[in-house]
DNA sequence: ACCTGAACACCGTTCAAGT
DNA sequence: ACCTGAACACCGTTCAAGT
């Protein structure tokens, strides 16, 4: 009945063996919850109730683990584009595209630290492969030559996957309270940004922080390329 | 005369005092080398012959250095896209614009370590924010509204600084040596992949490896999103 | 004002040893 | 076959101490 007695056994389900599996799981887990960063032979162990050396049995080495959690996303985000169905054939595979994209793009929101990942590792991963292959699948029913589709996933970038890195995210450096201070001491130095803040902060005075919503921006991006895609594919 | 006398006393420069300037330097430096992993308290205090903890009194912690790194190089690109000068009025918007992108992209050939970076400390710099707004006069002058430029600058993302994270690289995955038997592996898992490697090798047959032409892929992307954003401002 | 030595709490990884 | 303790070489960072 003590807290101790309770602490030394932690949970009784603690006593199955460990496995490559249970590692890349147990990364997830604790990536969800702190980041990459938290990612650690040492904290990975504690999850799994083992110490950090018992992983090497399992893993080769710590790359090998982030490899495989860029494998158990993509495998996620496989299942979850495998709901979508519809056709593809001709002018269809714009839509088939953007339907696939956008719902790859709801796993990686819930994996946030996921992109960094796949920018280092999502050529060594099976699954990266599978899913690209279905896209290929799509713009060839599309009347796609390879040769053009290959070009629209260079295009496309990690926007196929379902995310794209912000580069660019005003407001991010100006502070929240002082808000027409700060604007106007920027007005000096960067005319064009602050005239665009104080637009955009026009248009939507509600929105006087976080300027950008992200999932119109990305469709906003991905729409933009596949209407260009398909002018291509048309007029070849 | 000795070569331990030599190495005791290093170079005849190595006397002038350290300085947040100097640390970033020679951090850029270092990741020229070896990436930025290489970038590490000791390995600076070394190239700068000093101790680790010297450092600290030019900068406030590791992820300083790293956020002052990208200005560096966000410096280097602005320096570089200066030289550039023609006309962006009207329907000259379009390369004035590509040839900027163009020249930031020499630079980040030059650092290649540094997209990763940015992604994570652009929005602190205020040379990134200069680029950025010297884009946005840059669209204004061709006529597009605040609005239009924003959503522009999204749709390019890391394109408008001049690199692009690869997501795609087939041929990363499949050896150099036993290139048809990978090649029929993987044709049962990945029809289109391989039907698309097949299809590019016949088209250059010399290209056995490295299929993808970074430049032509680039180019290809960047002049897709910049065409669409052309049109958006003509129907403006 | 500027630099450093010693020390701390953390890493990833190896290897011989336990069961 | 699977797990671990002790140990190594490395991190970033603090702090009192040197000049």
């Amino acid at each position: 009945m003590t807290q101790v007695t309770a602490q030394a056994e932690p949970t009784s389900g603690s006593r199955i063996p460990l496995s490559r599996d249970r590692v890349l799981r147990a990364a997830v887990k604790v990536a969800d919850e702190g980041g990459v960063e938290a990612i650690t032979m040492r904290r990975l162990a504690d999850e799994l109730g083992a110490e950090a050396m018992s992983l090497y049995y399992h893993v080769a080495r710590k790359e090998d683990i982030l490899e495989g959690i860029v494998d158990v996303i993509a495998r996620e985000v496989n299942d979850a584009v495998g709901q979508v169905r519809g056709p593809s054939e001709g002018a269809a595979w714009k839509t088939a595209m953007r339907q696939r994209i956008l719902s790859a793009r709801q796993v990686f929101l819930r994996h946030p630290w996921a992109p960094g990942l796949f920018e280092r590792h999502a050529s060594t991963s099976p699954a990266v492969l599978r899913y690209f292959d279905a896209l290929l699948g799509i713009m060839r029913d599309g009347g796609f030559s390879y040769d053009l589709a290959h070009h629209a996933l260079h295009a496309l970038g990690s926007r196929a996957l379902g995310f794209a890195q912000e580069m660019f995210d005003p407001g991010d450096g100006a502070g929240g309270e002082e808000d027409t201070a700060a604007l106007d001491a920027m007005a000096g130095q960067f005319p064009h940004l602050a005239g665009m803040m104080a637009e955009i902060a026009h248009d939507d005075p509600d929105s006087t922080l976080g300027w950008c919503d992200d999932q119109t921006e990305f469709e906003f991006g991905l729409d933009l390329i596949l209407d260009g895609l398909d002018r291509m594919r048309q007029s070849a």
